[in-house]
This record gives C-alpha cells, sequence and structure tokens, in this order.
DNA sequence: CGAAAATTTGACATGACTCAACTGGAGTGG
DNA sequence: CCACTCCAGTTGAGTCATGTCAAATTTTCG
C-alpha cells in the first residue's frame, strides 16, 4: 500500500458508547470494563476462529468486516452472518460451552476488534452485573433477528430475499464477494449471478 | 370424556426447578418470583397471542404444546418453533418491545402456563438481579440452536431434515399433526408425506 | 502485464411445489 | 349404530425454482 494508513488510537469508546446504548456506566465500571477487553488488530483473510478450535473471544468490531461461515462435509462453505462495525462476533456456542466451534469466523478486510475472553468476562459479570443486563438486551434482539431470517428464508424466493438484503444491508453489500451474499441467502453464486443480471 | 382429569396443582416448583439449573435461588427469591408469576390454564387450540396484537406474556410450559406461528400474505402458516414441556414461548419481539406481534401462539393442547407480563418482569429482574444472568444464558442457548437451524435448512435436503427432526425431537413428533411438522421444516404437507411414503 | 479470483452465461438436471382427486379415520347427530 | 361431514394424510401429473457443471468473461491485484 503506497499510503500507510494512520493507526487508529486504541481507545474503548466505540465499545463504551455501544453499551451505554443500553445501560449506564460509572467511571469506575467503564475502568473495570477496560481492564478485562483487550484491543486486537487482524489482517484481511486471518481468521480469529477456525472450526474445531474453541472460540476464545466474544468480539466487538471497531473498525473491519468479518464473515461467520460453516464449511460442511462436501466442502461447501454456508455463511452464518456478517459483522461490520458497532457489531458483535463469535461463535456463540463454542464460546459459552468452551467446546468446539462449529464456525470458522473471518475477517474479510484489515479488522479492529475490542474482544474479551470466556473467563474474563464471567469475572466482569460478577464486577459489572448491570453487563448481564446488557448482554441479555443484545442476545434477545439477535435471536428475534434470527427467527425472523428463518421465516423468511422459508416464505420468501430468493430474488426478494435478495432485495431484501441489499435494502437492509447496503453497508456489508458493497463489502463483500457476491459469492458470500449468495452463500447467506442460501443460494448458489451462479444463481445470484442470474437473479442480478434479471433486472435493476 | 368420561375420567375428569385431576387438575394438578398450580404450584411453581417446576419453574423453580427450571431457574435453579443455572443460577441458584434463595427462599426469598422463590417468594418474588412467585409473587410476580401467574399460573394459567388454556384449552387446546386457544392462542396465547395472535398476529398483530401485543404479546402480553413471556410463558413457561408446566403441561402442554404449543406452536408459534406466522401467516403470510398468501394465508400460508409458516411454523416458527414448537414448545413443550420446560419450555419457554412467547413472540419475544413483540414482548420486549410491547408492539404488535409477528407471529400467532398457539395451544395445541390443553396447556398450562406460568407467565410473566412485560412490566412485571422488569420489577422482577430489580427485586431479583440473578434473573438476568438466567434469561441471558437460556437465550443464548436459543439463539445458539436458532442460528444451527438456519444452517441446516440451507445445507440439508428436506428428507434429512425431517429425519433429524424425528431423533431430535420424538416427543414433539408425536404430539403435532404432520402438517405442522412440515411447515415447521419449509416444506409442503404433499412433500413430507412422500418422504415418508419413501422410506421406513 | 499476467495469474488468480470473482462473476457471468448456457444447457441440462432435480428437488420441491401446486393442484386436484382420493383415502381413511374421528366426531357428530339422527 | 349408521350416515355424514370434516380434517389429516396420501398419491399422481405437471410445473417451477433453484442446483450442477462446464466454459467464457471480467475484475482484482501482485
Amino acid at each position: 500500500m503506497k499510503h500507510p494508513v494512520h493507526d487508529r488510537p486504541m481507545n474503548f469508546d466505540p465499545l463504551f458508547a455501544y453499551i451505554e446504548k443500553y445501560v449506564t456506566l460509572s467511571k469506575e465500571d467503564r475502568a473495570t470494563i477496560a481492564t478485562h477487553f483487550k484491543y486486537r488488530k487482524y489482517v484481511k483473510g486471518q481468521f480469529i476462529v477456525e472450526q474445531g478450535d474453541i472460540c476464545l473471544y466474544e468480539s466487538f468490531v471497531v473498525k473491519g468486516c468479518v464473515r461467520t461461515y460453516y464449511t460442511d462435509t462436501d466442502g461447501n462453505e454456508h455463511v452464518v452472518m456478517f459483522a461490520i462495525e458497532d457489531w458483535w462476533t463469535a461463535d456463540l456456542g463454542s464460546f459459552i460451552s468452551q467446546g468446539p466451534a462449529d464456525y470458522n469466523v473471518q475477517c474479510l478486510e484489515r479488522t479492529e476488534l475490542i474482544q474479551i475472553e470466556f473467563p474474563d468476562l464471567e469475572k466482569l459479570y460478577h464486577l459489572v452485573p448491570k453487563l448481564e443486563r446488557f448482554f441479555r438486551i443484545i442476545i434477545q434482539k439477535a435471536f428475534v433477528s434470527t427467527q425472523k431470517r428463518i421465516i423468511g428464508n422459508f416464505s420468501t424466493p430468493a430474488k426478494e430475499r435478495y432485495v431484501k438484503f441489499r435494502k437492509q444491508y447496503p453497508q456489508i453489500e458493497q463489502r463483500v464477494p457476491q459469492y458470500m451474499i449468495a452463500s447467506y441467502l442460501g443460494i448458489t453464486k451462479e444463481f445470484l449471478s442470474k437473479i442480478r443480471s434479471q433486472h435493476t
């Protein structure tokens, strides 16, 4: 890269701002939180978790783009979710059980994350109990939207799902390759290409 | 019915037992919880929530069987989930936002529930903060399994999904009509019938 | 500039859907 | 106890959405 990118400061403000959308934090709360999370940068293509490993971190995306995907026994990849700025990502099942991960979590761009390890999160829940509330609320929301996705997939043809995706996540659509979007929508890259050619 | 069923006592023990799988409750905690939940019986076919209404309760199933489903603009029903003994059910999106429900929640049998209203739950979180932790944990688990369902639906043909469902939820399979299982699996009742005739 | 990756295109295959007819219980009422 | 209806489930013919495979084209990026 010709023009070196100036590193943004490794501060936790984006995380605090996000949490404070749901619960209020005292100065001490913020200090405690800061000592339990770690700021970390990943290069494009780097994995945060790989299938079969234990998912060590729950990660808040400060900058960048991440995909979570599953490689089936035939070697086909299935994208479970994307995450961009202000989203959380992890293989949550692996993280909470500290067992082998079902998914790969990979950075699609140079990505900066604020991460916490499982034991540290448990300590933090003890020190700042309102974070139980915070995580309950955001996981409830995630659950609701995941449930809606199931229904949408069943009751909606692929073309409409694609149109809806573009409308709902325009930033994601522009940052990730189409074959990953196809995978997220549950269709082949060839079929998505045909859908796109049909109109617009 | 010839032999009248003796009503089971309306006690909260099943709820306490369930909660204590995740957090420990003091005698006072249990008393506080009991004053905020209500025990209620529904007849077969009765609705707990209907699409467009506000979902008033989060419900713990003591006895019975419930389905959550969505009726689309063409009038087709899509089953989102079932709930039997020891499961929770609600239109969670509607409950947490106190906005109009996307789903119908209907009892498929005579069903006994332990229910809480949204304002009472908020009060209860305040009085028994460890319930924040409890609900966080069970919603995390629900989220993880919902996410797995998305992937399973995409990467698995209908026949295998059906076999997996039978293995995973044998009690449910025997209690609900097949057309609802078909809907849950995202296929038509006719196609499920053909799958079933193909083998076994 | 050249190679690898992503996307497009076309021919053909198939899983799953639609619609309509038929079967077989489970009430219900005469 | 029979006749009737209703609902769930089955079966078959024809169709459509989407998949597979293989080749051509375009884009990306070292």
